[in-house]
Order: structure tokens, then sequence, then C-alpha cells
RNA sequence: GGCGGCGUAGCUCAGUUGGUUAGAGCGACGGUCUCAUAAUCCGUAGGUCCGCGGUUCGAGUCCGCGCGCCGCCA
């Protein structure tokens, strides 16, 4: 039987951090689950790379949209490899076999009444490549918030009201379609309210997957990136069996709604099988922040990966978090799950036992097994597959550390260091069953994390002398009793040496840095500007700058001027409040400005802006090509006040 | 604004249809063992279960109101 499971297509505007390896990971321990359950387990991951902001990235970077993707989809297949990702499938949007997929399906579509030519006059955001259809001109974009562009596009419209009924009748019969619950029951009250037609094809950009129909438009990025679970996979069989539909497209919570109503209102509208479930898993937080660029807190991977090994972040993740909910990282909690659950726990107990099977055994495995611990291990396995079924991958591992747990306690019962000195035969036989005992636990318990350590189990199995590989091994042959008596064990090398926190914090920020700043070379992005040489100035000179607080009172764009914002903003003078002229009106909208808190240079030399005599200067942060960014206050601070 | 979720130990969370002294892991503290990675094991401390009111013999659990946080509403 084949499974089917797909990452989401990842945009290449950004390059790889620890969101994308969060999903990835999870992916693909899901696949190596399902081959321990005797699927023929297909994981698939791949990048969409068309669209307006590639193609701006492009441009700031220097690099035709080819050559930029290029570089990009390289950095993410290099990054699987090192975090020991394996991917069996990938696309990439801009190959040609998917460009045959997607024009075909429109064609279905198409064909079967469900495409129409329209326009469209109103909002666009493109940054998100979204219709703002009830933002009026000037709005920020219901999305990202930056401001939307009129346009009036000529269009070819999806009737995806033609499905309302037939979406809502698909999660009525198939609660499993998208999950978790709180996700389904907001798609489901989304629909419920009316669906309207989907605006699929644009004329404003070049960089896509032009439609079969008409030279000048291209498909809407989100139309060409699902088909990209198909492409990947088109026409191929395993067992038998076709590959597409996909058995599960795991996805991170804010693009639900592209995968649970427009994905399947698409295939709907061809005519072709839908996938069999859309999980959508909550966000990775960085000590409880949205990660973003502007934060400048996002973490990547390779750090954590050169530091303390892919495992160990695959474990924290897959543990720490409640599969399908928010969670956050820190490197602080990292190390705590690795000291005490990776080294403390599993890593000791492997230490342990082979030691002891070492000194007093002569590296043989002993005959023996006490009745107990047999049965918790094997209620432990029926539990792990239990929640490794449902994506319940914190409580999987929760299990598999009860079981570390008791074993270690019951090391500490037998003391087999105290029957290694008693001669008579009971006390050997007691050493024999526990020392057997204990090492049958760690090979079920390695056997169970094995799709979550794919790394280090296979390291603990060797050690443990197993003949056969662990990749092959299944759950429905994996009991107690498997460990043979008389084998050999291998060479014993610590897997999880302990860590110390200060030094690996700081050397995982150190590399973060580099990998920051050599990610920056491959998006183009030049490497923050050598500081240039700025004379030292004395106190004296700081204080000739007269900086005060001013409430921004009146705020209008100057007629004529894209840039410029008209200002009236009291600083508290017995004067009134002064006319400043800024060249901020392409960062803020007035109405963001009211009643705002800034920094006004006071003392700056009138001059005459566009016919408007501006009395001074307000203080905004920016980078080469950036928005500028205003200066503010995050406490109380009355209007007037002196910076110094 | 509408709909929905959440608020339990320093931290992360369990608490089933309301039923004795509210639990786990981590962290802290004390002790123990020596096979082991200053690990293990045992023990201790710490909670107005967000607040107020109600239903009930009995409320962390049900109901109402309030406060705070979050999600969805193209």
């Amino acid at each position: 039987m084949k499974y089917y499971l797909t990452t989401p297509l990842y945009y290449v505007n950004a390059a790889p951090h620890i969101g994308h390896t969060y999903t990835t990971m999870a992916a693909e321990t899901i696949a190596r689950f399902k081959r321990m359950q005797g699927y023929d387990a297909v994981m698939f991951t791949g990048t969409d790379e068309h669209g307006q902001k590639v193609e701006r990235s492009a441009e700031a970077a220097g690099k035709t949209p080819q050559a930029f993707t290029d570089a990009i989809a390289a950095e993410f297949s290099t990054q699987w490899e090192k975090l020991n990702i394996r991917v069996d499938r990938t696309i990439r949007t801009t190959d040609p076999k998917h460009h045959k997929v997607v024009q075909n399906l429109f064609q279905r579509c198409m064909d079967n009444g469900f495409v129409y030519k329209g326009s469209y006059t109103g909002q666009y955001c493109v940054s998100d490549e979204l219709y703002a259809n009830e933002a009026k001109a000037g709005d920020p974009c219901p999305i990202c918030g930056r401001t939307t562009e009129t346009v009036t596009e000529e269009n070819y419209f999806f009737k995806l009201s033609a499905f309302t009924e037939k979406l809502l009748e698909l999660y009525e019969t198939h609660p499993e379609f998208i999950q978790p619950e709180a996700r389904r029951n907001e798609v489901i009250a989304f629909v419920k309210q009316g669906l309207n037609d989907l605006s699929i094809s644009r004329t404003t950009i070049n960089w896509g997957i032009p439609l079969p129909v008409e030279g000048k438009h291209v498909f809407y990025v989100w139309f060409d990136a699902l088909i990209g679970y198909m492409s990947a996979v088109d026409g191929e069989q395993v067992d038998g069996e076709s590959l597409w539909p996909a058995d599960l497209h795991l996805i991170g919570k804010e693009i639900a709604r592209f995968h649970a109503v427009f994905w399947p209102a698409f295939l709907m509208a061809a005519g072709l099988p839908l996938p069999k479930q859309v999980f959508a898993h909550g966000w990775l937080l960085f000590e409880n922040d949205k990660m973003s660029k502007t934060r400048g807190n996002i973490v990547r991977s390779e750090p954590i990966r050169q530091v303390m090994g892919a495992d160990a972040l695959r474990y924290f993740l897959l543990r720490e978090i409640v599969f399908g909910q928010d969670g956050s990282f820190s490197y602080d909690a990292l190390i705590g799950r690795y000291n005490s659950d990776l080294a403390n726990g599993l890593g000791n107990l492997a230490s342990r036992t082979l030691t002891m099977i070492g000194q007093y055994r002569g590296g043989i495995i002993p005959a023996g097994s006490d009745p107990a611990i047999a049965a918790l291990a094997g209620e432990t396995i029926k539990s792990v597959e239990a929640f490794y079924q449902a994506f319940e991958f914190s409580k999987a591992l929760e299990a598999v550390w009860a079981l570390i747990g008791a074993v270690d306690k019951f090391i500490v019962q037998h003391a087999p260091w105290k029957l290694a000195r008693a001669t008579e035969e009971a006390a050997q036989a007691g050493l024999s069953a526990t020392l057997y005992t204990a090492a049958e636990a760690l090979r079920i318990a390695t056997a169970l994390l094995s799709p979550v350590l794919p790394q280090s189990a296979p390291k603990i199995w060797s050690q443990l002398g197993m003949p056969e590989s662990i990749e092959t091994l299944q759950f429905a042959t994996l009991a107690w009793g498997g460990l043979a008596t008389g084998q050999k064990i291998g060479e014993i090398a610590g897997v999880f040496p302990r860590i110390e926190a200060k030094e690996a914090i700081a050397r995982m920020q150190e590399l973060e840095e580099k990998v920051t700043a050599e990610q920056n070379i491959l998006l183009g992005r030049k490497p923050a500007p050598a500081e240039p040489e700025t004379p030292k100035i004395t106190i004296d000179d700081v204080m000739k700058v007269d900086l005060r607080v001013g409430l921004v009172l009146f705020a209008e764009r100057v007629k004529g001027s894209d840039k410029l914002m008209h200002m009236k903003i009291d600083i508290g003078e017995a004067s009134g409040p002064r006319t400043i002229v800024a060249g901020i009106a392409e960062a803020y909208a007035p109405e963001q400005l009211l009643n705002r808190k800034v920094v006004i240079v006071a003392n700056l030399q009138p001059r005459k802006l566009k016919g408007i005599e501006s009395n001074g200067m307000i203080v905004a942060a920016s980078v080469e090509g950036g928005k500028p960014v205003l200066a503010a206050f995050l406490d109380e601070i009355p209007v007037g006040a002196r910076l110094k």
C-alpha cells in the first residue's frame, strides 16, 4: 500500500529557516512511521517559485528570476540532506513538467465550465498577490498590512461559488479531511458564509506559467503552486496504485484555507480525486513572539544541527510542542530537553546497560526476562503506534520515556552491580535476567524512536549488536523477546553527550549570525556595509541637536508627491504645533500617523518642500533601499520632553 | 463588532459524564547508590485551579457576568 504525503511547496522568497524544518521533519517522521507499518511511504517536498514577490526579490538581488530561484531551491534541498530528511519526490514549480500539468488542470476546469473571463477593479496587495475586495484606495492589506495598490485587470475567474455546498458536504462526510478540529471549524465557518469566485490569472506579472488560452495571462501563484503536489507524481504508480491522490498534506495553519477550500474545489472542478487529509500544524514562536524578519528573531536550523545534531532538533520539536498547537522555541528549552531526556534518559540508559553487559557478561546478551517490564514494553509498543497514527508525537515520546524511566528504576531495584559480586547461582541468574530486560527494553525504545531519531537510533541499534537494519523494522513484528540471547554487542560509544548550556548557546548564536550572512549573500542582499568611518563627537555636539517628543495632530499626503507627508506636530510649544513635511508617505498612511508620538528634530533650519515650509524633521530609521520606520517610545512620555 | 478557543505549581501542560487530601514532567532543595553521560533512584517544598455571582449535598469541572490572551471572519 502506498502512502503519499507532502509538505507545502516552500516559497523561495526567503531562505530556509526553522519553521520550514519543523514541517518537513514532522512529515518525514510520519513517512518513516508509515514504513514501519508496512506502507510504501512517499515523501514529497518542493518549492513554489513564481509570482511577483519572487520577481521583485530577484530584481533586488540583481539576478534573473531563474538564477535566483535556482539558488534558493538548491539551498532548500541541501538543507534537507544535512538534516537527514530523506525526500522521495520533489518539484520546482518552474519545472516544464509542472507547467504542463497546471495547464492541463486549468483546461479541464475550463472544459467543465468552471472558468470564465471577468474584470476586477480595486485594491491589490503585491506582497500577497491578493485582491482585497473590501478595501478602499490606500487601505492596508488585510493580511500583511502593507498599503494596497489600485488596479484594473481583466482576469480569468474560477467559479469557487459553485462549490460551497459540495465542500460543506466533504467536511461533513469526511471529518478527517481537515484537522485538527479548531482549523476544521474555522474552515467550515468560512465556507458557510458563501464563497466568492476566485481570480486565478494575473496580467501584471511575467514570472509565472502562461495560461494556455491567452499569452499575456499567467496563473495566480496559488493556483499554480497547489498543483505541484500532483505534478511531482504525475501518472506515477507504486504497488499498482496511483500515487495521486495524496494521503496527507501537512501544512502550517496559515495556509489552511488554500488547502481545505480552494484546492479541493479545483480538483472537483477538474474531476480529479481529492487528497485524503489536510493537517495544519501550529506556529513555531520564538520565546513566545512570532518569528519575523523585521523582529530579526528568525532561527535557522543549521547552527542547531552543528552544535547539537539534527536528531536533537527533531526530538525537541516533536516532544515539546503539541502537534497542531502553537509552540515556542528557545535555546534554553532545547538544551533542557536534550540534557534531561536524551542525555540523562535514553543516552545514559544505553550507556549503563551496555557497559554492564560488557563488564559482567563479556559483551554477550544473557538470558532471562522480567515480566513486569515485558508487559509495560508491550503496552508501550501499542500506545506509541496509536499516538504516531494520530500525529500525537509528544504523547508518543512521553510514552517511550515512561518506559525508559521504569527501566532505570528497575535497574536500581535489582542493583546488578551487587548481584555481580555474589557467586550464588540465583544471584547470577538474577543478574542475567536484569541485564537482558534492560537491553531488550532499550532495543524496543530505540525501535519506537527510530522515526524521530533517524541518526541516533541506528547507532544504539548497532551497539546492541542487532544484525538486521533498523530500517526494515515493522510494528507488526516488534515484540518483547526479539533480542537474541547470545548476541554479541557492538562497540560502545556515547550517543548523546551532555551539553553545557552557556557555551552551546553562545556557539549557536555566533553561527546564527554567520548563517544569516551567508543566506543574505545567497538572496543577493548586500552584506551589511562596512561601518563608515564616522568621526567621534563630544557630548556638546550631541546637545546641539534639539530632539523632542511630538504628537501628530494632523497628517495628509502632499499633492503631487508620492513620498511627502504634510503634518502638524505638537512638541509642547506655546506657539502651537509645528508644520513638518517628511518623506514617509510611502511607508505610512495618514491615519497611521494621527495621535502617534514621534521624535522631532526641533532646531533644524526651516526649509520649503513642495511649497510648504517645514519647521523640523521627523526621526526615522531606514536601510538602503528600504522604507523608513519611525522612532517610537515603549513607555509613556509627555509631549515636548527632550531626548538626551 | 460577530463566531470560536484559552486562562490549573517557577516553566510546559494532564485533569475523563461534577464526587474524598488537585496531578505529571522539567527546574529548585535534601538524601541515596556507584553500573552509567556530576548520570540513576528516593524524598521535600510550592497552587484564592483568572475574578465575582449562581445551580448543587458537593464545582477546577455546569450556568451567568467581568478581566486578560489568542484564532477565524477572502
